[in-house]
DNA sequence: CTAAGTGGGACATAATACGTCTCAGGAAAA
DNA sequence: TTTTCCTGAGACGTATTATGTCCCACTTAG
């Protein structure tokens, strides 16, 4: 018995055409609300006129309302989108795409979002927003949840939505300052999401370069080492993956350490660590905080990583063993898959 | 959560309209097959121009296929069209209204098909198949399977398709002659449906009007007496429900029994036995063959009727009690419904 | 105050759907 | 055999719809 969307899809081949169509519009809207057709017609890459249709079909079937400050979806329209996801993400044969690499990865879950962050950088937004969904299924009270920084992880905590059940629960950064713009920093991105979230945080501020004195007698003053206590216990990990030579560059390495990098062949990055192809750790970053170690002990590790150009550096820290949960977006996905067959 | 449906209605609300009517060509067409284009839109009662864009657009989909005597479903077609059949059900509703029949009437199955025989005759055809297809699901290999007469049978008996499963099947009339035209009778009806399903069939020649002797005498002949067994043993009755009125009628029963019908408020037929509103016999043809209580011992007993006219009749006759799969059409039960509110 | 963004209206044109008529051919009835 | 009916296919004009293009009045952030 086929399901009922491969027999609409005989009898009626341009339904699903449609349907893809307004199901962008609205996660689109979700996204930039509140934003007017001009704008929304150019993300989409449509004309305004053929969005303005659309838009006008949507606002009277009640999925979103016009404003004088732009568009946003009802009530109802939230509600469609959420319930539309699953259904479209089987559609596109995303949920293929998450069968396949769950098994090629040898990791418990992976979630996937249409698009490549490479390509159009709001598939970010919607990494964050599968991201923070997964989160949300976890017994989150009183929880220690620890966070890396990054674009990929910024963009987890503009998703990140206030809830009663993360009462109590502390956002810790995983490691140090780990030099790069503040906005990205593993320190911001950890305040935004507690703020976010209407819970609690905690910062470590620790500088970049440090002598082995300084670290030694740092990580003694009490504040500092309870402070590391518990970001070693954190239950839940949430981080980024980046590419060795870009994460390198960014963080303004010394030069020594770009060429052990380049030498060693190090292709990705992970809170401070670098893992070459086979995810072996080839270089580590001198600063306190979460250890490799200790994510073994952590009930739920969360990697949040997309875009054509990262499928190398996932699939080389994935090659590590940590059993953690993947969301990609769909351009890293077929990337890695297409590394199979090559 | 909403169904796929639900959601496709908000999303693309003329979607299931365009749906049914691709729906309703392949089925109209599967009944009338071979057809031509502008027979078929006289059906359907539409212009042969939109029933042209649909049947090219089928075409194309290789649902069906053009030839010099009409069109045609394809293997495919015929497929789709199956699995197609639950799904509208529900788009339309009957399977809602076959649950709230199921209980109203307090027996165990009900199938609707849409439509109403009274206004569109073909949809007797659909009854049949309905029923045939209900057959199919019961174990067949030699069986007795018991038939009545009637135009509703005749729609059966069209619409049975040989199968290995029904090997060594034994059809038989469940009575004797009642009177009718030829191809509506029992034994025609039995032997038609035999000459389908590819196997065997026992007739029963029992003149109409009978005197006691006679018919004392007959019952004791060899060979019908081995057939009266044989009948009364059959583990599958399918028969028709007709009204009173009309069946003595068409009878041409005598004037003290239509006296008796009327005056016992009879409203009810089904093989020669007549009720009223409350399901008691208040008159009985005198024929020999099957008898209302040898019902029970039967494994599976299928009613077939439709059309808004008998709903009342089908009421009555289910008051019996008798544990029956009912066939019948969305006339017939919408009107059995409404009759609930009144 | 300005500039950029907002929704909404208007209109011409391109694309599509649909009604209507015609025709050649094959099959079955006469 | 002839005739009649039904078949699919083509053609064409018109009504309807979809879409591109431009303009306007208004709000708001800078």
């Amino acid at each position: 018995m086929r399901s009922l969307l491969s027999l609409q899809q005989k009898l009626l081949p341009d339904m699903l055409e449609v349907m893809n169509k307004r199901y962008r519009v609205l996660r689109q809207l979700r996204l930039m609300q509140p934003i007017g057709r001009r704008s929304l017609a150019n993300t989409l890459d449509i004309t305004e006129r053929i969005l303005r249709s659309e838009v006008t079909f949507l606002k009277d079937q009640g999925l979103l309302e016009m404003s004088i400050q732009g568009m946003h979806l009802t009530e109802e329209g939230e509600q469609l989108l959420m319930e539309l996801e699953p259904v479209m993400n089987e559609v596109s044969g995303l949920d293929n795409l998450e069968e396949r690499l769950k098994e090629k990865l040898n990791i418990p879950e992976v979630f996937i979002v249409p698009g490549d962050s490479d390509v159009t950088p709001w598939v970010k937004k919607e990494m964050g927003r599968a991201a923070v969904g997964r989160l949300k299924k976890f017994q989150l009270t009183r929880r220690v949840i620890a966070v890396t920084g990054g674009t990929t992880l910024a963009g987890v905590a503009d998703m990140m939505i206030p809830s009663s059940d993360m009462e109590g629960t502390l956002f810790v950064p995983a490691r140090g300052g780990l030099g790069e713009q503040v906005e990205n920093q593993a320190n911001t991105i950890c305040a935004k999401m507690a703020r976010k979230a209407h819970t609690d945080y905690r910062l470590l501020h620790v500088p970049d370069q440090l002598s082995e004195e300084a670290y030694l007698s740092l990580i003694e003053e009490p504040g500092v080492k309870e402070l590391l206590e518990i970001i070693k216990s954190a239950g839940i990990v949430i981080h980024g993956i980046g590419e060795a030579k870009t994460m390198a560059e960014r963080r303004k390495s010394t030069l020594d350490v770009i060429d052990k990098i380049e030498q060693e062949d190090a292709v990705a990055e992970a809170f401070g660590y670098y893992f070459n192809q086979s995810g072996e750790v080839v270089h580590k970053v001198k600063t306190i905080g979460l250890q490799l170690e200790d994510l073994e002990r952590s009930e739920l590790v969360i990697a949040v990583a997309g875009g054509r150009s990262k499928a190398k550096a996932i699939e080389a820290y994935l090659k590590t063993g940590i059993q953690s949960i993947l969301v990609t977006d769909e351009g890293a996905a077929k990337a890695l898959l297409e590394g199979t067959s090559l």
